[in-house]
DNA sequence: ACAAAGTGAGACGACCTTGTATCAAATGAG
DNA sequence: CTCATTTGATACAAGGTCGTCTCACTTTGT
């Protein structure tokens, strides 16, 4: 079985999964080979299975996340900024990044990688918490969990039917993690809870 | 067709519903009807079929949740306390409220409960940005997805194995919902974007 | 133009889910 | 206790998905 015989029907197929499953994660193949514009057969000769097309989807979500993550953090200066171009790298992604968060795959490799990206927010969380910046009463399982569903959130509202520009839903996206949605003048105001 | 044989057996169906369609909504009628302790033949006994029992588990949740908010709100003095207690009310019942916001049901009553549930919050939306408390540059759309997201997940991250009191997690829900996870020396600090 | 490689369409069997029917055992009300 | 009701287990057919296979057609490289 060789692993590459048309590079563009095994993108189409990925992309089609990632649409699919996205929306319904229990799409049937027959649903992402027309999706795809490919034979039910071709989407068998390319991959071995259900399970199997998984976790290639899976693996190029990762690649793509952690290409743009890398890619549009570089130039950051602080945390903060660090911050700011990940959510401006990972919303466009919304999709992809929440397939990867939600799927259970068991496969080792996987795992690993995620763990390895956790680690990775799991870092910025901890700068961003030396820099004063971020409460550190906040536990960083909970700081991730807001990051990861606004990013989802911006994505399906924003990107998805392409309402407002990147930069723009990411501002949007960071100024709600970091202050919420609370009116300027009431910044300082007593939660009273 | 006797609409109520055993209410226990028809009860324990639809929780165990709620429980499995949760975590995967493609569950089976056969693994549902094992996790209630029933026989599958009982589970059709009572509900027609696949579709009729999400219906039904999607009324029941709306009535756990409309019965819930307006009790738990109905002593609130404020807009804002009326969303903490809300906030209060709500997330015990995260599966339940992400089980609604996300099943597609083709009922045009389950879609007229679920807009003036929509449309409630708004209101209480446009109290908050009446009273300066919430940013009135916001749309009310993207808050309300921001309440929504926040309720699952505080649910998920704290209720679900009952790590934290609810009203802890509804504090901490609220104080990132209006103020985000920003320290307080920074409240007035720049985002710089 | 030619041959090799790749393609879609369709048929096929195996499997799972769903809905219905049957029946003996358990349950509950009087 | 007695009898009508409800139960779980089981069998069954219909429909969908999955994975494999074949075959005639198209695309690709030379």
């Amino acid at each position: 079985m060789s692993k590459s015989l048309r590079p563009a029907v095994r993108d189409a197929v990925v992309l089609a999964a990632i649409e699919l499953w996205t929306e319904c994660p229990s799409a049937s193949l027959g649903d992402i080979a027309i999706r795809a514009g490919v034979g039910r057969a071709s989407l068998h000769r390319y991959f071995e299975g259900r399970a199997h097309l998984a976790k290639i989807v899976v693996e190029r979500c990762m690649n793509d996340i952690e290409t743009a993550t890398m890619e549009g953090v570089s130039s950051a200066e602080s945390p903060q900024e660090r911050l700011f171009l990940m959510l401006k790298a990972l919303i466009p992604l919304g999709d992809r990044y929440h397939f990867v968060a939600t799927i259970k795959i068991d496969d080792q490799y996987i795992q690993a990688r995620h763990a390895a990206e956790t680690r990775w927010i799991d870092g910025l969380i901890d700068e961003l918490k030396r820099d004063a910046i971020v409460d550190p009463l906040l536990s960083n399982q909970w700081i991730i969990a807001v990051i990861d569903a606004q990013i989802f959130l911006a994505w399906r509202y924003f990107i998805k039917d392409a309402m407002v520009s990147v930069h723009d839903v990411a501002s949007l996206c960071l100024r709600t993690i970091l202050r919420g949605i609370v009116a300027q003048s009431n910044r300082n105001m007593s939660l009273g809870v």
